[in-house]
DNA sequence: CTGTCCTGACCGACCAGTCGGTACGCTTGT
DNA sequence: ACAAGCGTACCGACTGGTCGGTCAGGACAG
């Protein structure tokens, strides 16, 4: 650990956590090198010592949410009981926990056009296997007649991430409505443009 | 109009033009100057004669959005017949332009952040207004008992347009959906998630 | 002595914006 | 009729500054 200088959190972890505010509140061409490791309390060298590049940097952050992402949606889905209660479920998790990490979800959806085009393709594809998971569980439920199915389940996905992702330009967690507020109404919402009652 | 170069179109909106597509295919910060003026077949200078600064031609682009969607939106929300009629309209025209105009709302929710302080200030404001007179609508539908009301209209208006927002990360002109196709769709799910009956 | 962690000066590339100058048509005085 | 004067449109080399990334080496643990 050489040298103790301040904080006891490794500073990879630390240099991950400042990155994802600045390019939160900043955008990622807008944040410098220069502020990110002078915001983690290093110099450049140890930056480029853990990280390739500034690219690399970013590519961490994606690869954090969409791992986390992905296995909560995973658990939710693959549980027990009816398809309208683990979408619902599904529904409301992801927006609570996209509410949780609010920075996160700027980065991704703002800067996301800016990562190199092969990791690009990497994290789209991952992101359609996660878009494709939730979809079938639309789907499912218009098989089974639960719910109503004249609207294609791609469609209504698109449409309902959509409004997750957007979050991050409106959502305060200041505001009077909490995470899990604003998660049960988003998953009503859903549910009921779905219903065939 | 000086010498004949190439083409008939104003520099001016030629500019714009260009300006456009290239923020939106690789966002604010990451597109020079140079870029924009050589797709436009000008030099700087010329740039510089029309715009103040780079930011002034993005703020143009932003003008330009807001000025025709609160119009298109003020006629609908204006017009004569029963408010899940007017709403229903309101939401398909909003799908469609945006569609028709892919390249222009990938710069606005991209770049807003890019704006300098005080016209991000502005747009802001102006987006407010627009959100409100939509929440409105919503609002209006609820009191007449036409709409369910166990979900703030304030929520669902956010639940909205984040899906046509995001519409630019998708939707593809190529692809098996029309604009308004979507618009329907889109539509048909804010409606039916509002719904009494 | 060796590998890991980290420093900070430095480099070449690039970028927004500037500025002195040019081209050309419209107005005005004679 | 004509030239001088002027304003608008535009050119493109240049500048001051910033940025991502490099590198030679120092400090410390095992």
């Amino acid at each position: 650990m050489a040298r103790g200088t301040t904080t006891e959190e490794p500073v990879r972890q630390r240099l991950v956590a400042e990155a994802t505010r600045l390019f939160a509140e900043r955008g990622f061409e807008s944040t410098s090198v220069q502020e990110i490791v002078a915001a983690a309390g290093v110099t450049k060298g140890a930056m480029y010592h853990y990280f390739a590049s500034k690219d690399d940097l970013l590519h961490e952050i994606y690869g954090r949410v969409l791992r986390m992402q992905t296995e909560r949606l995973t658990m939710f889905a693959d549980a027990a009981g009816p398809v309208a209660e683990r979408l619902h479920a599904a529904a409301t998790d992801v927006v609570v926990t996209t509410v949780d990490n609010l920075d996160d979800s700027k980065v991704f959806f703002r800067s996301m056009h800016q990562l190199s085009p092969e990791v690009y393709k990497t994290v789209r594809a991952e992101r359609r296997r996660y878009h494709e998971r939730f979809r079938d569980l639309v789907a499912e439920g218009q098989r089974a007649g639960v719910f109503r199915d004249d609207i294609p389940a791609e469609i209504v996905v698109g449409f309902f991430f959509g409004s997750v992702h957007h979050l991050g330009t409106w959502y305060h967690p200041d505001g009077p409505l909490s995470g899990p507020e604003i998660g049960r109404h988003f998953a009503d919402l859903l549910l009921r443009s779905l219903g065939n009652a």
